[in-house]
DNA sequence: CTAAAATTTAGAACTATTCTAAACTACTTG
DNA sequence: CAAGTAGTTTAGAATAGTTCTAAATTTTAG
């Protein structure tokens, strides 16, 4: 339950990261991982990202911006999430945390895990496993 | 925080439902609520809808599937949530209570909400009011 | 360096949903 | 009840977000 820090990697690390997992550290990869991880947690679409990486002249398909969000979602670099039907944010807070929603402007916020107590969760459905707790708060704005 | 009923609604009960909240009830209108409303509390996508529409002989157009939804969701009959970012479902129980999702079948379920008990919030950014909160249980099924 | 495997890509395809504008229906008024 | 009008329905086009396809390219292992 260690606070996830959210530093600047270094070129290196993104590399060294990807390679890790499994991932080939391929010029688009690394392009979108230093763009993802530059500027601390945030939550962005796919297009989002996509107009990001042609602003900074990064020469990238929208379906490879597609396929890296899945590839670093799958090993645990991004958590996906969808809130408002319109669309899959990623979240580069991969540690446990929940969310303000924004009904009005579409925007998320992080909520530290420390600032929600639940006290009490209903006994799973036996033989399954809950595999996450997603608490959003929706904020009329 | 009263239990909320889940009763067969009578023919004219769902007529007058609907003229109390300000929408006509056109024999769509009617169709539908009754079909949503005959069966207990669910999650019924459009599609889920339509379907079910046709097979009972009801001749309705998709778009107004849709309608019929926003319209029933914006007066209060319906909750309207998304989960899975593909599509949404309307929940005809709309008294507070969470969900447990199953990833896998993608199929979701009530939990009531003294189920869950959170014991305590973050405040919210000032100048803005909780419009709900939303506890998703993501089952690994 | 070379082959095999992984990745990228443009564009087509697909899914869910909304829009459009014309036809239709319910409610109101006289 | 006749008629007007405001609300509703509809088919189909349009849009948005995402996935698929198959070919071209790049990475890595040997």
């Amino acid at each position: 339950m260690a606070k996830q820090k959210s530093e600047i990697p270094s070129e290196s690390d993104v590399l060294e990261r990807l390679r890790t997992i499994g991932l080939r550290p391929t010029r688009q990869r690394l392009a979108l991982a230093r763009l993802l991880f530059a500027k601390g947690h945030r939550h962005v679409s796919a297009e989002d990202l996509f107009k990001e990486a042609r602003a900074s002249d990064i020469d990238v398909s929208l379906a490879t911006i597609y396929n890296a969000l899945h590839d670093f979602t799958a090993k645990g670099l991004l958590r996906a999430l969808s809130v408002d039907s319109m669309g899959t944010y990623f979240d580069t807070n991969t540690s446990d945390h929940h969310h303000f929603f924004y009904e009005r402007s579409r925007r998320l916020e992080d909520i530290a895990n420390d600032d929600i107590h639940i006290s009490s969760l209903p006994r799973t459905p036996k033989g399954t496993e809950i595999s996450r707790v997603d608490v959003v708060i929706r904020i009329k704005d």
